[in-house]
This record gives C-alpha cells, structure tokens and sequence, in this order.
DNA sequence: AACTAATCGAGACGGTACGTCAGGTCTTCTG
DNA sequence: CAGAAGACCTGACGTACCGTCTCGATTAGTT
C-alpha cells in the first residue's frame, strides 16, 4: 500500500487565498462565526458581530468570502479538517450494532446547541443557496458520506447487507429520517429512536 | 340565538380572532405571503413586502401574527384546508406502488418552485422558531403523516407490513429520505430516486 | 398698496414638511448639528453623530434632508428666524461710526468658535454645492443684505453717500474685505482692520 | 567655495524630500490631484483616487503629505511656479484701467471649472486648517498680494492713490468683494461687477 | 560590482461613515 | 373604531476611504 499519508497541500485552499491574506483574521472570524451561530442563533447572526467579536474590519470578511453563508461554510470546514485525517466509522462486525453507536453519537452532538445552532444555520443557507449547497454537497457531506458508504460496503462484503444495494440510498435510509426529523422538529430526536430507524432500515418495513 | 353558523371547525381559529378582523385583509395578507415566498425566496421575503403587495398596513400585520414565519404557516394552513376534507393516500392494495406513486407526486411539486420555495422559507423559519416547530407539527404534519400512518396501517393489517412496525419510524423511513435531500440538496431529487428509497425502505438493507 | 405685512406662515416650510412630521425631532436634529459643528469642525460632522446626538435614527434626517449641507443650512434658518423680527442696522445719523459698530460686532462674533465653526463648515458647504448656495442666497444672505442696504440708503438719501452708489457694490465693499480675509485666514480679523477697511471704503483710495 | 548649484531658490523644499524620491511619482501625484479636484470637485476628491489616477502606491501620498489640502497646496505651488519669474501686474499708468484688466483675467479663469473646482477645494480646506492656511498666506498668497500691493505703491508715488493708504487694507478692498461674492456665490461674478468694485473702491462711497 | 537601504506599486488590514433597507412600535387620518 | 398609511428609532446591510502596515521589486547611493 503506497505511503501518500495526508495530501500535501489542498487541504483548503477554495479561494483565491493571495499570500498577504492574514491566517490570523481568518481563525478569528471563522471562530467567531461558529460561536455566534451557535450563541445567538440563525437569526441574530450578522457580519458585523462576527467582526466584532473577531475584532476585524467588515470588509476583511467581505473581501474573502461573498456571504454569510460561506463563512459558516469555512467555519465547519477548518473544524471537519482538524481532528479527522482518515477517521472511520467504528466496526466491531456488527453492522446494526456499529450503526446505532453512530447515530447514539450524533443525537448527542445536536443536542448540544453550541454544536447544533450552528448548524441549523447552515442548513438553513444551503437551503436557500444552490451555490452554497454545491459547496457543502461536495466539500462537507461528500467526504462524510464516503465513510458511511465503506462501513456499509464492508458489512455487504462480509453477506450482511444485501448485494444488490444502492449504497447512497441505503446512507440516506439509514441518516435521512433522523436528520429530518431533527432539522423540522417533528418528533423528538432521542437514541431510542435511532435505534428504531436503525432496526427499521436494517429488517425493512414488510413482514417477513 | 343565532346558529353562529360561521366556524363549526375550530380548525384555523389559534388566534383571538376577534369579530372585528378584516377577513379580506387576512386572506390577501396569507396570499401575498405566500406568493412573495415563491417569487422572491425566503430571502427577499419581507413584512414590508407582503403589505405592500397585499396593499394592507404593516401593523394589521403585526397585530394578528407575532412573526415572519407565522403569517407563512397560515398561508400554508389556508392552502391545506382548501381541498381536503378527509382525503387520503391512494389505496390499490400494493402498498409498494402506492407509496411509489405519492412520492413521486411530492417529487413533482418540489419541482415547481411557487410550490418548493414558500416550502423551504417556512422549513427554514421552522428550523429556527421551537414554538413554530410546534404549530407546524401538530396543525400541518400531523394530519398529512395520519394519513400516510392511515395507509401503512391498511397495509400492515392486510399482513403486508411487519405486524409489530412502529407507523412513525416507518412514516420517517419512507419520507424521511426524501425531504432530508431535497432541503439539503445532497443529490437530485427524482423519482428513479424515491422508487429506489421505497424499495429499499420496504425490503430492508439486509441480505435476505 | 396693501400693509400685507411680511407673509403669514412661511416661517419654516421649505421642504414638503407633512403634517406627520415630528417637530421635536426636527429641531433636536438642527441643535444638534449646529453645535456639533461648532463642537467638532466641519470635518468631523457627520450624519451619524448629528443622529446620535439628536437622539434620533439616521432615517429621519435622510427623510428630510438632501445632504448634510442642508441640515447646517437649515440650522441656521432656524437660529435666524428666532430673534430677528424686523430688526434693523444701528442709525445713529453717523454711517461710518454705525459701520464701524456692526463690523466690530462681527468681528467678535467670529472670534467665537462656536458661532465661526459651524459658519465655516456652512460656507464649506455652499462653495461646493450650488443648489444649496441658492438657497443660502435668497434666505440667509438676502435678509441681512436688505438691512444692510437699508441702512446704506439712509445715508444715502441722507446725502452722506454718492447718489449713484450701487448700494449692492457698497455692502460688498464694506463686507467683502472682512469675510474674504476671515475665511481664507490671510490675515488677522481685528476691530482696527475693520475700523480701516470701513475709512477706506468710504473715502476711496484715490488721492483726494 | 562649493558651486552648490543645485539650489539657489529654497523657494519649494519646505519637505524632508529626500534625494531618492521619485520626481516622477511627485509630479504624477500633483497633477493627479488638481485634475481631479477639478474634474469630480471637492466633495469626490479622494486620497485613493489621487493614488489610482497618478499610478501611485497610497503610501508614497501618505509620505510626503500629511493631509489632502498639502497635496492640494502643493500641486497650486507647483502651477504657481511655472511660468512665474518675477511677474508683474500691467501698469499703463491708469491705475483704475489696469486694475480692471487684472480683475476681469481673474473673471475669466474663476468661470472655467478646471481652475476654479480646484481653488474651490483648496479654500476650503484652507478654512478649516489653521496650518495650511498659514502655508497658504505665505507661500501662495503673500508673493501675489506682493505683485498686487507693488502695483498700488506705484500708483500711490504717482499721487494717484492717496499717501496714507494702507496697502494691505487697499488689496483686500479691490479684491476681497469678488473673492467673496466667488466662493459664497452671493451673485453673479462678471466683468460688470468687478468694473463697479473697481470704480467704487476708487472713489469711495461718499457723496463727493 | 556587489551591497544595502530607502522608496516604490500594490493592496490587506482595523476602522468610521456612508446612504439604504427592513424590523417592530406608535400616531394620525380616513371609510 | 379598525385599518391604511407612514413617521419614528433601531440596527444591519454592503461600499468607499481613511491612515497604517507589510510585502517583494526597483533603484539609488555607498563600499
């Protein structure tokens, strides 16, 4: 297996980047920008309290990202490329048993508002930015989904999940419900619930 | 005494409603809303807007809904409460086909963007208003997902679904996919797309 | 010929002034204005401090008024229609005495910086806006012109000025050498130039 | 004895001005700067702009000038400097033809907006900055009321003008009204009334 | 001829103010 | 007397410049 450990440079270039832009005043902002969304909420989410609280000029956020919604973008960005290298989804074998273990996680995550605002505001602007929604589809969901996939992928290896499956519809049977049920509020999002979702996707809706 | 023959459903009362209240008001103000969402997106969407176009005073706005996001559910509940009656989910005995044939009605609508937009501005508001999350899932989910639990319900006592399914997780299973996509846009929303996701839903993700 | 005396209203109207229009406000923006440029200088006069000061949005002094020029302009319309009624130029029967008593009190009024500021800051204004210079001509500057030519006639029909004097020409030759030099600093603004600019606009410069 | 021949006349140093500066830049920047006072007026006339216009870096105005009106100032010395030596106003021997002649040259150069949207610009800044107002009576002002004072005192050895005549107060009553009339656009600048000014400070205003 | 230090064009930076838009409240006048 | 009209204060928008501060690249004048 070849060396080629960790890319050496794309990691996040994106923008044009010009090599007097300050890194300094990029942290900051981005920092700022995912503590508001997640201290204010969506809507008290301006530029100018990002640059407040950044302690930068407007027009340095102006300058390098075209609206609010990129920042956020970049903000989750910077923090999905610090702890994560070649992160994989837990596999101990069992799939139905790994999968729960997942979504366990995740249900606590959103229901941390520091973690869960955020991101409700950035949902909300790749709602309403196709642009923006190219972005995440390709930069954040993309590379999360391929772990998701291989899990998968190992488990229909190994003769647990059918042969014949469609790997992206089995990750949206498998995290859609939760997701929705999360980002709309139909119902409360609890770890007995994703259990169920998990046993439900897993067994199928017929009878057997 | 008279028969107060006007509201025997209290179905869309919720509010003081006083007798006083303009009705020609509220429902240019609720079309006006709705329209503008479809037009503009939620991001032009303004009060200012929705008065001038409904050629109404702002307060009369403001008197009667607290926010934004409530005038947009009311456009959303007038239009829900047009048509229905007691309507249900198409019944032909093969659940499967069924099922098929609803989404991709749903994915006909969200093509139309007078219909998708004021869709996604009123997801948006509820992403964001806990209290709106609340109206919505009760006066505006809740009796779309009784149907569709009303449907699965004939199937499973036709034995065609898993005698111990929770309608819900299952209602989620189906939809939930769906929905998650098309806010999120994380792949083409299609029904090559939602036949696959009821299939998958419906046989399970194991290896039979 | 009818006494119609001096116009019944138009003491503030000028702009469209609806009815709607708050007094308080108005008159809480042209104090502040007035003093600020008398506290700041021209160049820190802004819209902005002239809001905060005033205790009032930006919005309303954009509603009324063009530019800042013209929020100066009226500031000082206010100041001058407060105590002026009919007022008249001092006649003691002596014009160069009673010349030498108006330029001295001028004298002293622009060695207070502020009164000489905010004239400054409104003289700034009108050499750069033409518009508002027209307006400064027939309001401001015509009013006081008229009394000073009053009082010139007088002597005048007194035989104690040349018959054929055109009595604008004289109150530019007697006002002219003071304003020029205080505006443009090219020398000090004392009661003895005054004095001497007065003796020499009477007498004329020619050998007698 | 050095030759030292580079500078006989200190008459433009007044700066540190380096003998790496760049010529080149100094006089891009002055000609820069008066065109666009003259082209946008006052109101547009931006360091930026300056800088954009003469392809300059901000920082090389910002080195040389402390402010807007020295780089205004410098760029009327620079003018100024030009076709000089040692001029001298027209003496025929009729002191009220030859003043009349200078005044309607001034006429004439005030109506073309290239000359006079700069020396609007630069009075102004001139009446509200003390320091450049001092540069401006000695540099600019005092070697052109020299020229004009020189005239007079020619006159005055004549026995045209009376003995006693203060100079000083003699220049400001000829051209103090129509530089005043200019900038505060009191009335109309012509040939007429620089010819009635002329006539009346010669005279004087008294009956004869 | 190589060095070196000031100056240059360029432009990012933290800021202030601009003039506009909309939010939500309050007041006035009209049907 | 509810409602349209719209003035009001507030606060954020996105832009233009401010004056300061690096960046290499010239470009003198030493060495």
């Amino acid at each position: 297996m070849p060396p080629a450990k960790k890319s050496p440079a794309p990691a996040a270039p994106a923008r044009p980047n010009s090599a007097r832009r300050s890194e300094a005043s990029r942290r900051a902002i981005l920092t700022a920008a995912f503590e508001l969304a997640g201290e204010l909420g969506y809507a008290k989410l301006s530029i100018e309290a990002i640059a407040a609280r950044a302690g930068v000029g407007k027009q340095t956020i102006y300058r390098w990202w075209p609206t609010k919604g990129a920042v956020l973008f970049d903000a989750f960005l910077m923090l999905s490329e610090g702890p994560d290298g070649d992160a994989e989804l837990p596999d101990t074998g069992d799939i139905e048993a790994d999968l729960k273990t997942v979504l366990r996680a995740t249900v606590e995550e959103l229901a941390d508002p520091r973690i869960a605002e955020p991101m409700r505001a950035l949902s909300t602007e790749i709602a309403h930015d196709p642009q923006l929604a190219a972005l995440y589809a390709e930069r954040l969901d993309e590379p999360v989904r391929e772990l998701k996939r291989a899990r998968l992928r190992k488990a229909q290896q190994a003769g647990q999940l059918a042969a014949d499956l469609d790997l992206d519809v089995a990750v949206d049977a498998i995290w859609g419900p939760l997701l929705n049920r999360w980002l709309l509020r139909t119902g409360p999002v609890t770890t007995a619930y994703t259990d169920a979702v998990v046993e439900t996707a897993l067994r199928g809706l017929r009878a057997s």
